[in-house]
DNA sequence: AGCTTTGTTGGCCAATCCGCCAACAAAGCT
DNA sequence: AGCTTTGTTGGCGGATTGGCCAACAAAGCT
């Protein structure tokens, strides 16, 4: 592979890295449905306010997210809303495996 | 986060997880052109075989592509083209923080 | 049967990621 | 000014990932 499609790649998948934790994933698809402060997204998560924080950090730093300061707060919203039509694409996958898995398995799955 | 949710999360993540390195990201997007085998792939990415094929494993596992075998041979190929979909939205948003950097550099350009 | 080609798996070691704590910074409140 | 709330950053251990080598397996040739 030569170096400038390394490196293409390389950027392209900085941004499945920022998307590949359950928690930056709960973020996004919180703010999706409308921005919210560190304080709130802490108390949703559970974790650690600096856990959260860098969670967020990676998240703006992809560029998928973005904030603004209103008081002592920090607000944080989505920047990108095509993310979301992925998130509905990988859904889709997980069903097909959880229904590949139930033929298999031939057993119920109550979900 | 509840632990029904986060385990959703998680599953989700793994998909992201799968898509989080730039050989596997060059996989996806040259299965996209077509089917290949381990061995093109291999000499496509430069790495050892068994690196590569550990990679295949990987999407494989996350439900991205497929396998089918043919003589000695194993052929990989795209099994959820919406995957595609997402990467144009990558690109867009790779673009658009270039267009940004530029815009930066372009309004500093005092030396 | 023996050799070659093609892939996969196990193991080792380096690099990276993750989560908590501690320390610090900024803004509001009393 | 001092205290509180809200966030960020540094750093430390533990867990995970990544890449190479070696060993092994399957199928095709000679």
């Amino acid at each position: 592979m030569e170096a400038q499609v390394y490196a293409q790649m390389e950027r392209k998948s900085a941004v499945f890295k920022a998307l590949a934790h359950p928690s930056r994933l709960f973020v996004v698809n919180e703010l999706a449905k409308g921005e919210k402060c560190v304080c709130e997204l802490t108390r949703m998560i559970g974790a650690d306010k600096s856990t959260v924080s860098k969670h967020l950090s990676i998240l703006k730093h992809a560029g998928i997210i973005q904030d603004r300061k209103e008081g002592t707060m920090v607000i944080y919203s989505l920047k990108t809303p095509c993310v979301m039509k992925f998130m509905a694409c990988v859904d889709g996958m997980i069903h097909e495996q959880v229904h590949e898995l139930a033929g298999i398995l031939s057993c119920n799955t109550n979900d």
